[in-house]
DNA sequence: ATATTCTGACAATCTTGATTATCAGATAGT
DNA sequence: ACTATCTGATAATCAAGATTGTCAGAATAT
């Protein structure tokens, strides 16, 4: 149940609980921010922009988040969420490197605005956001290159990966998924054991 | 004659025309411009923070530039200019690959604060600084691989070698510079003729 | 010595956006 | 119908930093 299906649900008040209306509120939020930030990049995710688009004002943003770093902190760690969730499902055991490439991809391709979330925007120098950026980091690597140990293959190969993925969808998606993990794979290859520094 | 190893004159006067201290004071600024970027990152990079190092105040900083993005823009170039020249006197006819990659890692080395504005700093949106950078990629895909056309595979190959000085420069250049390119010589072979997609 | 131009310090203005506060009308529970 | 709570809109406040403007004192040339 991914959160960016939920729709506006009709108003209704004390039918719920305080507590849940502010839960959904918050929500709302949350997946308000994600779909700025995809369309607008950071630049444009104001908070002003992110109450807009889940239709609340400023004082319910207030209610659920002290401050602007934390929501966007909060979208990060959804679409890390749900993009390594997608990721998984593209599993394949003949060739666990293809198919974690091909799930990379194909994720970004079928969910761009989390993409631009993901990949396009700097991410500060939030410390907390940092340490969510190195988590997925770790995550990544680990399914592209379990063996890989040292710290700078692991940096090249996730810098291919994700500069391959930046260009691929700062150009619209042009290339089928295939090809795109075609250019991939040798840098992926590369980093394998036998490579080590 | 690097701009980095000008020092500040005693002050003179009309002695030196008014559009010759312009021009030094233009200098200046660009010079503090760099130094500020690389130990405070742009987060730091303050008008009157550059003022301040340039011992200038903000006066001045308008006599020579229409705004900040304006000085960004200037630093940029420069300091493209230097490590690109400093890149290569490493050339090594027998491998240039290697050469190009030793003397890219090499540059960075001996320049941190340049390392820093090149690198570690999101450019921004503006037009003509994303041009700047584009131009940067170019000629350096063209040092690492002159015969690598595809876009995608391009990327990676940038990808791979960036992240890895990343990585590098955060860490605080631990690793001596063979080390380094023995990481990303992989990478650049993989995206050589024969990978193509 | 003096008029002129340059200099540094500093205050004033503007812009952008975050964060708080106010308020009149709407809604649920009784 | 009445009251307490909730809601949306809007305005007030704050901050950071860019950009301009003012001014008294310093340096220069004559």
């Amino acid at each position: 149940m991914p959160v960016l299906e939920k729709e506006k649900k009709g108003r209704r008040y004390a039918g719920a609980s305080h507590a849940d209306r502010r839960t959904e509120r918050r929500a709302r939020l949350v997946l308000a921010a994600i779909q700025v930030f995809g369309r607008a990049g950071r630049e444009g995710a104001t908070v002003a922009a992110i109450c807009a688009e889940a239709g609340l004002t400023a004082r319910y943003f207030y209610e659920s988040f002290p401050n602007r770093e934390a929501l966007y902190l909060e979208a990060y760690r959804e679409v890390q969420r749900e993009l390594l969730a997608e990721l998984a499902r593209w599993a394949d055991p003949g060739d666990p490197v293809r198919g974690a490439l091909t799930g990379f991809y194909a994720a970004l391709a079928q969910h761009p605005g989390l993409a631009r979330v993901f990949l396009l925007d700097p991410h500060g120098r939030d410390p907390e956001m940092q340490a969510a950026g190195q988590d997925t980091a770790r995550r990544l690597v680990l399914l592209f290159a379990p063996k890989t140990t040292a710290p700078l293959v692991a940096a090249g190969l996730l810098g291919a990966v994700i500069d391959i993925a930046r260009r691929w969808i700062e150009a619209g998606f042009a290339e089928p998924v295939a090809e795109v993990v075609a250019a991939a794979l040798p840098f992926v290859r590369a980093a394998g054991p036998g490579k080590e520094v």
